[in-house]
DNA sequence: ATTATTATTTTGTGATCACATTTTCAGAAA
DNA sequence: TTTCTGAAAATGTGATCACAAAATAATAAT
């Protein structure tokens, strides 16, 4: 078992090594620099996070809790696999839930804060222009955050954060294959339906954002990343 | 602080104390065991099991990654307090949810596990005619996974708990105030939707037992029923 | 050469300890 | 009496160890 590379991370100043574990490996896997089906162990994180094994074990069961990666029956850690048809489940439930929180998210957005979802929205498009592909999925992850956590009683963040890691690992092999991630996107009509507040039309934006962009993959496009990826 | 009691839990043969801790304290607080904003201790809830801390506070990272406890600011774990408006989300989120999940089990689903469904569903009149609230609430739950849970595609399920457990402190708060919870349902509308296999049939009967059940609770009686629990 | 058995290694689990951080309590000062 | 300060207690964190369980490798039997 060779020794694992990590993306870099800034670990901020008094962050526990437990967070830091935790944030680190979930941004991994967000960005998808672990292959689906990838076996993790305790001590392989802990001596790449340069920590004892307890901080990581506890991160594990956070990273198991919100599906990012899966205990077997034989308790081996796992990066879960994906198949077309889970790709199809995760893209529809992304679509029910995001419509849902845009939706619910309207009554609540200042002017301010709509500004705030432009400027993130022009970050996505020089990330794009500048090839930058998890920097433009991060960003685009941020778009979204902005305008449902507008919500102060929202409860849905956590579920949506849980399907984008589900995401991660084929959006990493994504990365690698295609030339460009957010070809479509829907930000402009969202963002226009926001400042009507026009709950419908946001609605309907940020569902076809998503049916258009990464939910555009077929089930033949996904079985070929997958294949790409051995 | 006085020691603490936690609702009776058959312990299987051979379950590793962590999994043991986690399914414990996971059903005591789905059945409302707990009241919103109560602190919990690691090694209060490890005397109360009768564990060593460890198993403990690995369980307690995952209670607090599914949204079933919290972890706040100054590092103490306490069961989330709702607030009215939080309620509201949390059913709204239910029925978004729950409609999307059964709309596509629809097509998985055979009359042999229809008929599995049906049993389901003369338990819950069974616990309800008993007076036994926690027992119906734990059958109407199974009730719902049972036709989820068809789709073996499906990805929902660990959210659709995750918005269950989150509902549990309140649940049991409600349930030693009134009478009987689950007055109104609509599973018979259900159970012929799915004979049927009409997804928006089943869709609508799902969205309207939520909504017509627990989701019945308006702000009024939500805010009614916190002050009563102090 | 193949299969079964045994030994070794790897990996997860639980316990315990010391330490860091936060809360509570007691005593002193205003 | 109230507020402040310092000490003690409570609580979370990380490290380490031994043990249990699973996987792999080596050896023996067919």
């Amino acid at each position: 078992m060779k020794a694992l590379v990590l993306p870099a991370f800034e670990r901020p100043e008094g962050m526990t090594t437990h967070d830091y574990a935790f944030a680190r490996l979930r941004q991994a896997i967000m960005v998808g620099a672990f292959r689906p089906g990838t076996s993790v162990t305790i001590r392989g994180l802990a001596e790449a996070l340069e920590s004892s094994p307890t901080p990581v074990r506890e991160a594990l069961r956070q990273l198991t809790s919100i599906g990012a990666l899966h205990f077997l029956e034989n308790r081996r850690i796992v990066v879960p696999r994906i198949t077309p048809a889970r790709f199809e489940e995760l893209i529809s439930l992304r679509i029910v839930l995001e419509s849902h929180a845009a939706r619910r998210a309207v009554a609540h957005l200042s002017e301010r804060q709509i500004d705030r979802i432009v400027a993130i929205d022009e970050a996505i498009e020089a990330a794009i222009l500048a090839g930058e592909k998890a920097a433009a999925l991060i960003a685009n992850q941020q778009f979204h955050r902005q305008i449902y956590t507008a919500n102060p009683d929202q409860i849905a963040m956590p579920l949506i954060e849980s399907v984008w890691l589900q995401l991660g690992p084929i959006l990493g092999i994504a990365m690698e294959h295609v030339a460009e991630l957010y070809v479509v996107d829907r930000h402009r009509e969202a963002i226009e339906a926001l400042r009507r507040r026009d709950e419908d039309a946001v609605a309907e934006a940020i569902g076809a954002d998503i049916r258009e962009g990464i939910g555009g993959f077929d089930q033949q496009a996904i079985a070929k990343l997958l294949s790409l990826a051995g």
